[in-house]
DNA sequence: CGAAATAAGTTATACAACATAACTATTATT
DNA sequence: AATAATAGTTATGTTGTATAACTTATTTCG
């Protein structure tokens, strides 16, 4: 056997990218093992969420907000339709397009769901202050908007 | 026209992984279009600075640093090695193995690509202190150690 | 008004990322 | 020597995401 001469990746470590990527990872992983009890993924909680946020909202704004390409949309409304937890209602001004409300079974489900990220995000970044917290927030803002320059 | 009664994605900005996704998304974009002018992307960069950084070591170490699957990595090292970036030489104690290796070239591109993303990095994070990155970075650590408690 | 252009939602499809099974050849185990 | 395990590969499958084109309905404007 060969010893395994540790690998180091020091220079992709000066990247402040990298290191939001292994970050991410770990979040998106904790996020739908926590979602998963709820019959739940990443995005279908996050539409589900907006929903409830924005009930009347229609399937583009959701869309454009969640920066999901529509026929995209389209699959993952059908699964939280079928599952009672959203209607699609039609819009008498405009006969071409729905309006997306929660029902109540989705209300409750998405109360449990959040209640439950929110207490799994809490232990994750336990070890973060408040003020971290924003610190860490106000960046990532900063980073989203500085994109494409 | 229904005026677009601006949608609220309050609910999932109480989330820290809401926002570390959407910078993400930036990172990786403005990352990518960086990268096209030498032929590389995300994973392809990636790889070829732990070769560079790592010579000699071997494609299973590098797919575990990069938390890659094996059979994947394959062709991404395929597009390095025919555009000449790194090499596979037969390894004298280990027949079954290969040394991953930089060229001369892939070197040089490697520095050249570096310089460019650190410059656009640079960019993109100009409103952020030393010390505010610092603490970003000391955050994803956290988080990354944090995961699957 | 009526024809052309546009928009909402959908379907079909293609492409890329990522994961799994199984194979060849070598090496390690016992 | 027989068995198990490992490095790399191939083949394949699954999922996420992007694009084209269609239907129905609305808007634009000559």
């Amino acid at each position: 056997m060969t010893e395994a001469v540790s690998v180091s990746d020091a220079t992709l470590r000066s990247f402040m990218g990298y290191h939001v990527k292994r970050a991410m990872s770990v979040l998106q992983a904790d996020l739908n093992a926590t979602l998963k009890p709820f019959g739940l993924r990443m995005v279908t909680y996050s539409a589900l969420v907006m929903i409830v946020d924005n009930p009347g909202m229609r399937q583009t704004q959701l869309a454009d907000a969640l920066a999901i390409e529509r026929p995209n949309l389209v699959v993952i409304l059908d699964q939280l339709e079928e599952r009672g937890l959203i209607s699609r209602d039609k819009v008498p001004t405009d006969r071409r397009a729905y309006a997306l409300n929660p029902t109540e079974q989705g209300r409750a489900l998405c109360a449990e769901a959040t209640d439950a990220n929110r207490a799994d995000e809490d232990r994750l970044l336990a070890g973060l202050s408040k003020e971290q917290r924003a610190a860490v927030i106000a960046a990532m803002n900063l980073i989203e908007q500085g994109g494409e320059a």
